[in-house]
DNA sequence: GGATGCAATGTTATAGTGTTGCGTATCTCT
DNA sequence: AGAGATACGCAACACTATAACATTGCATCC
């Protein structure tokens, strides 16, 4: 764990939702007072993902600190597209049915992706407007 | 359903693996001996997914032809990072599962990825190299 | 016929995301 | 110090997607 990775990994847990690569890249910029490249910063997520601290979100486009990096887990989002925070959860039984799918198929997996978009329960709340509960 | 989004469902079951935007602006530039924008395509793609005609892969940014698109279903894909193909699967019960994960969250579901990514039967089969197995 | 409205498509430019290639620095081991 | 491995800097580029605006074709109404 170096200087870059580590401020990377602190600018993700500071920014509290999920956050694109050149976003990062300017957050570094901006905090270091040094100008870093893009690939930079995508080798710093690389690594990081390959340690289990992070994990990249498909649907977005974006990378969030992983919970509980500790051990190895299934990663579960639960991406609001009204406030844009999104929230991992751990359900063993999902990677279950999907081992199980996989062994059907004779499929060997390697990597899962499980995102849900919706909307989170405060911002249902709030009620009504765009990206609302209907739908 | 117009000319233009015909042929891009066709060339998607043409093609028989999960197949980028920009491929199929080129496919279609070629096999219509007219010149088609992203836009174009784009557009095309975004009614085909509202129709249930078509389902995006998030993993790849591809796009591939949707079993059974009579009917609401939960799109669940088996990605081979060897030979490029995928399979769909239909899987209700991952969809309870997550259904059920959004409600302890209050969380309101509107759209679900779930994409498995490694090796298929046949691949496993021909044995060794990049993509195997392991892991 | 001519005006109007609408959906779909065409066109150009640009935004956003990610990679390649190569050079340099730093670290570690001997 | 010297050699190899790892990490970082940088320029350029490739790939993916959208914005903004113009045009076409068809149906409708007067």
């Amino acid at each position: 764990m170096t200087e870059l990775r580590s401020r990377i990994l602190e600018l993700l847990w500071a920014s509290g939702r999920p956050t694109g690569a050149y976003e990062l890249i300017e957050a570094v910029t901006l905090s270091d007072s040094r100008p870093v490249g893009p690939p930079t910063v995508y080798r710093a997520l690389e690594f990081l993902m390959a340690q289990g601290l992070v994990s990249r979100i498909e649907s977005l486009n974006a990378y969030v600190p992983c919970i509980h990096p500790e051990r190895d887990h299934d990663c579960l989002f639960f991406i609001c597209s009204r406030c844009r925070a999104s929230v991992e959860l751990e359900d063993p039984r999902i990677g279950g049915l999907l081992a199980e799918d996989a062994a059907v198929l004779g499929f060997f997996a390697t990597r899962r992706t499980v995102e849900v978009e919706g909307t989170c329960a405060q911002c249902a709340e709030v009620g009504g407007g765009a990206g609302g509960r209907a739908g």
